[in-house]
DNA sequence: GTCTATATGGTGATAGAC
DNA sequence: GTCTATCACCATATAGAC
């Protein structure tokens, strides 16, 4: 058996398969990720990917569950921990990102055949919502404690912060640099503040 | 000479093929459409489109710049006039829009083939920093007349704003539905307001 | 489990008749 | 200007040997 083998070289042939395909649907979205590029990733033979998995869709909706299980967990522990809600969702919103590769979740909702295939959208819909939902939850911890205006409704208001993140990947590769990023960012926070 | 007609149904072959690549761009981005859909969807042969374009690029290069154009003038309609700065902004936050759809012109940032080509890109850039770059100079009046803090800086709120309503399309096509989107610019304007 | 054929249809473009 | 071949190559999947 080597189900158990984790890291990156010595990995089993299915293992490099998914992580190949997390990379490319990253880069590339569904679409544009075609098998073979992945095999070629992964270097498997054709046949290869056909034994662990039933096709493109499956093998896809392993990477895109693994990649939402990932971000959950790193937003657990941003998340996570006793500071002011303030200084909690500062350090979701400053976290370090990839600015110019965008969000491999939230890219996915642009790709037409994830929306239209209930199993692949699924885990990208439970991973944002997810987001939302935690970062709501401190908000509201910080209306009750007072430190945000008791008028904010905090799902509104988490939906904000995730959209102005996920917005900022369209603003920073529309141009090119992180600087819009980071100024919707600091702009957001900045309204956060007064 | 054709070049005059404009309606729809009597339009050029080279005009259809234009909007039929404008429709697909916006439903299935660039990597996700082919010439052959393009071809089919304008109702048009094989051959006819290698003599008005030099090819799938060159067609889209003309949808996408007609697209930008579009938005910088439906975001001029919308922040012309003389309202109030928070009342000029709430009409372009609260715009009808088809949000399950998505940006035509935002979504194309997601598109790998876009990104890496200069000239597609550019259009995109421009008119995302187009609407940027008004909001900025709306918010700027609204800190000079005192209706907002002057602790804003009037580039980032600009920023949050556009990056609000792009990310707002990532929440609803996540979920399938538009609450999120709503309830992220409802929780930008909340902000705003306080 | 992995490999090398092999198959069917799509992609992006060209050629040349009408 | 538009059409119908035609092309070389890629996408996705299957078959069957090893």
């Amino acid at each position: 058996m080597n189900g158990t083998r984790d890291d990156a070289s010595g990995a089993s042939t299915q293992e490099r398969l998914i992580e190949a395909a997390r990379e490319l649907l990253w880069e590339r979205g569904y679409v544009g990720t075609s098998p073979k590029a992945i095999l070629q990733r992964a270097g498997a033979g054709q046949g290869s990917m056909y034994h662990h998995f039933a096709g493109k869709q499956e093998l896809a909706l392993a990477a895109v569950r693994r990649t939402g299980e990932e971000l959950r967990s790193a937003t657990d522990q941003l998340l996570d921990g006793d500071g002011s809600a303030f200084s909690r969702i500062e350090a979701y919103l400053l976290r370090e990102r990839d600015v110019l590769r965008g969000c491999p979740v939230g890219r996915l909702t642009m790709d037409p055949d994830v929306i239209a295939d209930e199993d692949l959208r699924a885990p990208v819909d439970e991973t944002i919502s997810y987001v939302e939902e935690r970062l709501a939850a401190i908000v509201q911890e910080g209306v009750d404690s007072g430190e945000f205006s008791a008028r904010l409704v905090p799902a509104e208001i988490a939906a904000a912060m995730v959209a102005t993140v996920q917005g900022g990947y369209v603003l920073a590769r529309a141009s090119g640099a992180t600087e819009s990023f980071d100024g919707a960012v600091r702009g957001l926070l900045a309204l956060l503040r007064s």
